[in-house]
DNA sequence: GCATATTAATTGATATATCAAATATATTAG
DNA sequence: CTAATATATTTGATATATCAATTAATATGC
């Protein structure tokens, strides 16, 4: 049995196509902060949106697991970013919460977002997001599926 | 400025479209050839098919990067899959060879692939595919020229 | 209330990604 | 030919992913 070359699936542009946007977008933030990634990033917006969340929260909002979490979680607060403390209403949790430098990221983070995904998706209508979303989300389902 | 979570984006599908096929489709290969990962599995089916190939050659093949090219061989060499000689016209190179337990794999590899993709294709038309195709690659391009 | 189950987070092992710098070899311009 | 340049691969540093096993704390069934 031949099979096609990756090149050719849909499996290969999906892949290529996320990995160059997140290329793009953190080049676009390191410029603006260095040590900062897009996980990151997006971390510390959620934080700050949702200040109570717990890390499995946080996790699966930004579509991480656990393990990850924790490993990002440890660099951020190596990076000053954030800091943690224990929380005494359950004592398996955390308290998250973000510092002063990671405050001033937070000034920074959201137009460099809103900016990068704007120019990657330039051209691009609404219709077809939408069909695109449908479509992706019929692979994703047909691969939870099974 | 307010930032959409993430899970109503479109890159937010789109990656985790990727990873729940790549979830999907390692577990499947590892029912069968439990220490091969995907990625290996497409390296070894194009050394197979390019023996001549370069490791930087494979790795566009592949969308991967030289390190991680460097890296994926040595863990096949070290797994026995494939073995590495130098290679006497240019001494840069190297000649990269599936050994007797590789080509056993190779044997099982192909029908799995072409399942894994099949299933999680299921239900979707040629064209939604096609357009599928055509709208990454949109997002693709914006991201490369900028 | 205690044994059992569930939940939150961690850890270890392994694989991969990305950037930048380094090494070794080959090619080319003058 | 030789100096400069280009190419193939590697390496180090850091970040992330995934699975399975573990720890610690809380919740629940009986």
């Amino acid at each position: 049995m031949k099979i096609p070359p990756p090149s050719e699936t849909v499996f290969h542009a999906i892949e290529s196509t996320i990995k160059e946007y997140r290329r793009f977008a953190q080049q676009n933030i390191a410029e603006v902060i260095p040590e900062m990634t897009i996980d990151q990033g997006l971390v510390l917006l959620f934080l700050n949106d949702y200040p109570e969340m717990t890390q499995r929260e946080i996790a699966e909002l930004v579509f991480k697991d656990n393990a990850s979490m924790t490993r990002m979680i440890h660099t951020m607060v190596k990076k000053n970013f954030i800091r943690r403390s224990l929380n005494d209403e359950d004592r398996r949790r955390f308290k998250l919460e973000i510092t002063e430098k990671g405050r001033e990221v937070l000034e920074m983070l959201p137009a460099i977002i809103h900016e990068n995904r704007k120019s990657s998706l330039k051209g691009i209508s609404k219709n077809e997001l939408a069909q695109l979303q449908v479509t992706l989300d019929k692979i994703r389902l047909n691969c939870l599926n099974n």
